[in-house]
DNA sequence: GGTAGAATTGCAACATTATAACCTAAGTCA
DNA sequence: TGACTTAGGTTATAATGTTGCAATTCTACC
C-alpha cells in the first residue's frame, strides 16, 4: 500500500505531494528557516488529498508516524506553514489545505465542492482584482482577504 | 444611559437598531415565523454596534435582560436569525453581525477594519458577479460564498 | 571541540466555541 | 379540551485552539 501510487480522479496524486514538498524546501531555504520533520510530515499529511483537513485529524496520523501528537505540536507546525504561505486556512471549515503556488503573500480563495469535498484554489489574479475593486468602492485599504465558495464542482455535476 | 442615543462616528446608531428590528419583523411576518423575545433580543444585541459579536459575548448580555443564558439558547437564536438571513456569520472571527439588507439569500461579504473592528457589508452585486466569474473560469456551480476582507477602513486611515 | 543563545519540541493544563440529548412550557388548531 | 408543533431550559459533552514552562536540539561563534 505504501508503494502503490495514489491515483485520484485523473491525476497521480503522489506528484502533488512531491511537488508540494520540493516547493516547501525551496521556500524554506530561501527564507532561511527549517522544514523540520514534524513540519514536513504535517505538510505531507495535508497534501494527502485535495480536501481540507482539520488539525485534530492530523493528530493520530502524526502519532502513526512516530511523532508527538498533542495539539500544540500540530498547531505550531500549521502556524509555521501558514506563515510561510505553504498552506491556507479555510475558516468556514476549521480546516487547512495546501497552497498551490507558495512564495508571496496573496489572498486566500477556495471553491469547495459540497459533493466530493475537494477544494480548488481560486485564481489569484481575480482575487487581487476584487480586492482592488472594493478598495475603490469602499475607500478602504485591503490587507488580506479570504474567499470561500461552495457548490458543485465540474466532476460532480450531473452530465446532461 | 438607557435614554441617551447611541452615537457612533457620524450616525445615530439607535436608528440602525430600530431599522433592523422592523426589517426583522417584516421578514418574519412574511415567512410566517415568530420573532420571539429571545430572538429579538439577540438581534438587538448583535446590532448594538457594527462590530462582529461572539456567541459567548451575548450570554451575559442576555442574562442581564432576564433571559436564560446557556449556550444552546444563544446558538438556537443565532441559527434562526441566520436562516432568516437577518444576520451573517463571520467565520474567520467566530462571530456574528447583522445583515444590512435581509430578504433574499445572497453571498456573505464583509470588510473588517483591523483598527476599529467595524465591519462593512460588501456590495452584493459585486459578490454575485464574482461568483459568476468563478463559475465560468472553473466550470463549477457556486451555491454560496463568503468573502472576508480585512485592512484599514476609511475612518481609520491616516489623513495625509 | 565547547559553549551561549536561539529555535524547536514535549507536555500538562486550560480556554473558547459549538452541539447533543432530553425534558418542560407555550402556542396552534381541530 | 386534547393532540400536535414549536420554542426554550438544563445538563453534559464534543470540537477546536491556546498558554506556560521545561527539555531538547540546533547554530554561531570563540
Amino acid at each position: 500500500m505504501a508503494n502503490s501510487p495514489t491515483v485520484t480522479g485523473s491525476h497521480n496524486h503522489d506528484h502533488c505531494i512531491e511537488n508540494a514538498i520540493s516547493r516547501a524546501q525551496a521556500v524554506c531555504e530561501a527564507k532561511g528557516v527549517r522544514l523540520t520533520p514534524v513540519r514536513r510530515r504535517v505538510l505531507e499529511l495535508i497534501w494527502q488529498n485535495h480536501k481540507p483537513t482539520g488539525a485534530y485529524e492530523l493528530l493520530p496520523q502524526l502519532a502513526d508516524a512516530g511523532f508527538n501528537s498533542a495539539p500544540p505540536t500540530v498547531y505550531r507546525a500549521l502556524d509555521f506553514l501558514l506563515e510561510m504561505g505553504l498552506v491556507h486556512r479555510i475558516s468556514s471549515l476549521n480546516a487547512f489545505i495546501g497552497c498551490d503556488h507558495p512564495g508571496g503573500q496573496h489572498p486566500t480563495g477556495f471553491f469547495i465542492c459540497s459533493e466530493c469535498g475537494n477544494a480548488t484554489e481560486l485564481p489569484v489574479d481575480h482575487l487581487n482584482r476584487f480586492s482592488a475593486e472594493f478598495e475603490q468602492a469602499l475607500g478602504v485599504r485591503v490587507e488580506s482577504g479570504s474567499y470561500e465558495l461552495s457548490g458543485c464542482c465540474r466532476q460532480c455535476q450531473p452530465t446532461s
